[in-house]
RNA sequence: GGGCGGGUAGCUCAGUUGGCAAGAGCGCAUGCCUUACAAGCAUGAUGUCGCAGGUUCAAGUCCUGCUCCGCCCA
């Protein structure tokens, strides 16, 4: 019986104090490297971790046995909101904030908490077998890759591909801090349109707009009409009243208003809408801010201020209405933007923020892929990674939060001189004073993630680390964050390492729960890879993701797949372990004579395997690669039952052996148990994989369809790689085929190699 | 609105350039075994391969249209 507690803990111990883990900065053996996509310091480990961590393992333990110089570096990521977020609900349940501790001392306090309980993840990790090299572990904040963002972001700089102004951002006002575009997760949600009426300055009637977001009118700065709109022609150039607000906007035409929405006229709010800030750049309507940080409504609303949005959305609603402005309300469903990480609703905002211009860099990373540079596995992802690329926006860079690498400018006091350095200057290089203030804002965490390939292994130091390792050979991580990290390796790579992060990226598909749904901690439906480990061990839970885990397309979980998956292993150990006099290591000293027929299927099934698992791993598809080892599990148990002979023994043998083997990088600590067990030399480590005999494998007779007309009429065997005519002739021969000929001649014979002869009667 | 993916046995999925009398695992049924027992072994049933056309000697596989589900982007 297989315990794969004992095991695991065995092993996983055994292959650290062998130092297998290690890969060597100088080594005569090609190198294959793998960067870990780093979890964030606050994670669990779930399924889809497991999923991605044990693709990872399988591939860097099948290329360690292939005579590889793997590496694995593994590590975790800062997860600055995110981990920001758990250091102040800690700090809440103290009754403080992180502004009763101050900057200083709030990041010392999310050091202690890292280093508290950063390393639960990395435990976990371990735990699934992951033979990552541990020594080399890296940490986003840690130093180095401190320096490597502070040297990217200064040549960024110089290169005129950062700059900072204010422009409408995502904001949240939960967070207190801006966030990218990609951050924002967009929710249909009911609301309604509102339909207001604004006078027209002269008395002359009025123009209406509608909108679902009511209280921003207390910014308008205009109204804007389409130009080719013949309705608004004469009225272009014209003043309305604002009502509320009792301020005289604008009427200016833009072709980007849409003619048939609504009544082709619509509120201009520059500081609160994307679009609408697009238009205040092209006109001089000027902007007015509305809400602070917090989406509360500022001095510039009159009464309303100091009320929230929607409550103040509420209360304009109803001052419209009692205004008689407003003409009607409709309902309308609507995206929502919301806070990828809080839910909160996005306040378009408008600040002061860095941002990536990220066209040029975009551009290089396009060709890379185009040119096969870095391969797109499964290729269909090259679609949605081409039209993201040719379409990118500038990337907002700067967080207001405290939990990050602080962005490498000072301001002068004295001569508002800005120093952009990648080391802490003393003083102003125009004006030598030294009253110097560090810019306030963080990196956006993905900023650091997409020097990952290359700051972990040394960058900007042109070690032997990097040397060797990069470009990377293998990236693996999931779909989902292509746009996030991918994309932005591939432009931080290009840009610093003037190579490709990695040759091969493989975007693997998520785990999702038994209801087809995506597991999330929030949803409650994630299941812990721990809970699974401890039911069933590290071996099933790896095994059991890649066998449901088909490379393009979600995985369900399923708890009787677990335990299906349990009993194959189980299958596999006693096989191995539990037939007596079954295995015998030196069993080449028993082959002799002519093999039985099922001696040779046996064979053949075996050397079948070993090709298909291992053009199965070459091309990633591991859900049909453990369908063929259970297979060969499936074939060889009646055999081990009814085995007599020697020849017998040395057949069976030759499959358990190779069976373990291919079973090893999928199931390690329980094949290196049996590997031991069965008399080796411990560990299969760093065993070379098995090749396949292509002449055992190979099939000497080929069962051959006989079709005429179209219809399956006999089938026959043929001996294998047969020439066709002679197929052909044999078919011709063939009484059966003469008899359903029923007379006909034969018009023309097609044969396909190894499967068919059609014969085409008149 | 644009793009991508999927619809094959009760469930999860294979099915690579068209050649299959349509597969695997799990589950199910029947029988056997009963200190290899969260079992094991043997045998077996089960599919209008989403729908409709088309190309072909041959279509799950290629083409066209439709439909349902999922995801991404706007």
């Amino acid at each position: 019986m297989f315990e794969p507690h004992a095991a695991e803990e065995k092993w996983y111990r055994h292959w650290l104090d062998q130092n297998y883990f290690h890969a060597k900065d100088a080594s005569d053996r090609p190198p294959f490297s793998i960067v870990i996509p780093p979890p964030n310091v606050t994670g669990m480990l779930h399924m889809g971790h497991a999923l991605n961590n044990t693709l990872q393992d399988i591939m860097i333990r099948y290329r360690r046995m292939q005579g590889y110089n793997a590496m694995w570096m593994p590590g975790t990521d800062h997860a600055g909101i995110a981990t920001q977020n758990v250091v102040e609900q800690e700090l809440a349940r103290e009754g403080k904030n992180r502004h009763d501790l101050g900057r200083e001392k709030f990041i010392e306090r999310v050091w202690e908490w890292k280093h508290k309980y950063g390393g639960v993840i990395t435990n976990q990790l371990k735990r699934i077998g992951c033979s990552c090299d541990w020594p080399r572990e890296r940490f986003t904040m840690d130093e180095g890759l401190s320096r490597a963002v502070r040297e990217a972001f200064v040549r960024l700089y110089n290169d005129g591909l950062i700059y900072q102004g204010d422009y409408i951002v995502n904001w949240c006002p939960r967070c207190h801090t801006a966030i990218s575009d990609l951050e924002v997760e967009y929710k249909e949600e009911p609301g309604h349109l509102w339909h207001i009426r604004y006078p027209y300055a002269d008395g002359s009637g009025d123009i209406v707009v509608a909108t679902t977001r009511p209280e921003t009118m207390l910014g308008d700065t205009a109204v804007a009409v389409n130009p080719q709109d013949t309705r608004y022609t004469d009225k272009v150039g014209k003043e309305v009243i604002l009502p509320l607000v009792n301020k005289k906007i604008p009427v200016i035409a833009d072709d980007y208003v849409t003619m048939d929405f609504g009544s082709g006229a619509v509120k201009i709010t520059p500081a609160c809408d994307p679009a609408d800030f697009a238009i205040a750049q092209r006109h001089p309507i000027g902007l007015v801010m509305i809400m602070d940080g917090s989406a509360v409504m500022n001095e510039n609303c009159g009464v309303y201020q100091g009320q929230d949005r929607y409550e103040c959305r509420k209360n304009v609603i109803a001052d419209l209405e009692k205004g008689g402005y407003l003409l009607e309300t409709e309902s309308y469903t609507h995206n929502v933007g919301k806070c990828y990480r809080c839910k909160t609703d996005i306040e378009p905002y408008v600040s002061k923020q860095w941002f990536v211009k990220v066209k040029p860099l975009a551009k290089a990373a396009t060709a890379a892929v185009i040119k096969g540079k870095t391969r797109i596995i499964p290729s269909m992802w090259e679609a949605t990674y081409f039209d993201w690329m040719d379409n990118i926006r500038d990337w907002c860079i700067s967080r207001q939060i405290w939990w990050g690498h602080r962005i490498p400018v000072w301001y002068c006091d004295n001569c508002s001189g800005m120093i952009v350095s990648t080391e802490d200057p003393t003083s102003c290089p125009t004006c030598k004073n030294t009253g110097l203030r560090q810019e306030e804002d963080v990196l956006d965490t993905w900023f650091s993630s997409a020097l990952w390939p290359f700051s972990t292994l040394g960058w900007p130091d042109q070690t032997p680390t990097l040397k060797t390792f990069y470009p990377t050979s293998l990236l693996i991580t999931g779909f989902d964050i292509l746009f996030f990290w991918v994309a932005r390796m591939m432009m931080m790579g290009i840009y610093i390492m003037k190579d490709v992060p990695f040759k091969d990226v493989y975007l693997h598909a998520l785990v999702r729960d038994e209801h087809g749904d995506k597991m999330s901690k929030s949803k409650g439906n994630a299941v812990p890879a721990d809970e699974i480990i401890q039911r069933y061990g590290a071996d099933t839970a790896r095994t059991f993701v890649l066998f449901v885990g088909p490379p393009d397309q979600d995985a369900e979980w399923s708890d009787e797949g677990v335990a299906g998956v349990f009993r194959f292993l189980s299958r596999v150990w006693r096989l191995a372990t539990g037939r007596g006099e079954g295995y015998e290591p030196r069993w080449r000293q028993l082959v002799g004579g002519d093999l039985t027929d099922a001696q040779m299927a046996i064979r053949r099934k075996t050397h079948q395997t070993i090709a298909k698992v291992t053009e199965d791993i070459d091309r990633m598809h591991f859900n049909t690669a453990v369908s063929a080892i259970m297979e060969l599990t499936n074939e060889l148990t009646p055999f081990a039952e009814s085995m007599t002979t020697d020849a017998d023994r040395a057949v069976y043998s030759e499959a358990v052996e190779h069976l373990v083997m291919l079973l090893s990088p999928f199931a390690p600590h329980m094949c290196d148990e049996l590997w031991e067990r069965m008399g080796h030399e411990p560990s299969l480590f760093s065993h070379p994989w098995p090749e396949a005999d292509m002449a055992i494998a190979a099939e000497d007779q080929v069962e051959i369809a006989v079709q005429v007309n179209g219809k399956v009429r006999t089938r026959m065997m043929i001996a294998a790689g047969a020439d066709m005519d002679e197929v052909a002739a044999r078919a011709q021969a063939d009484e059966q085929v003469a008899r359903h000929l029923e007379g006909k001649t034969i018009r023309k014979v097609i044969t396909v190699p190894d499967k068919l002869v059609n014969i085409v009667a008149n």
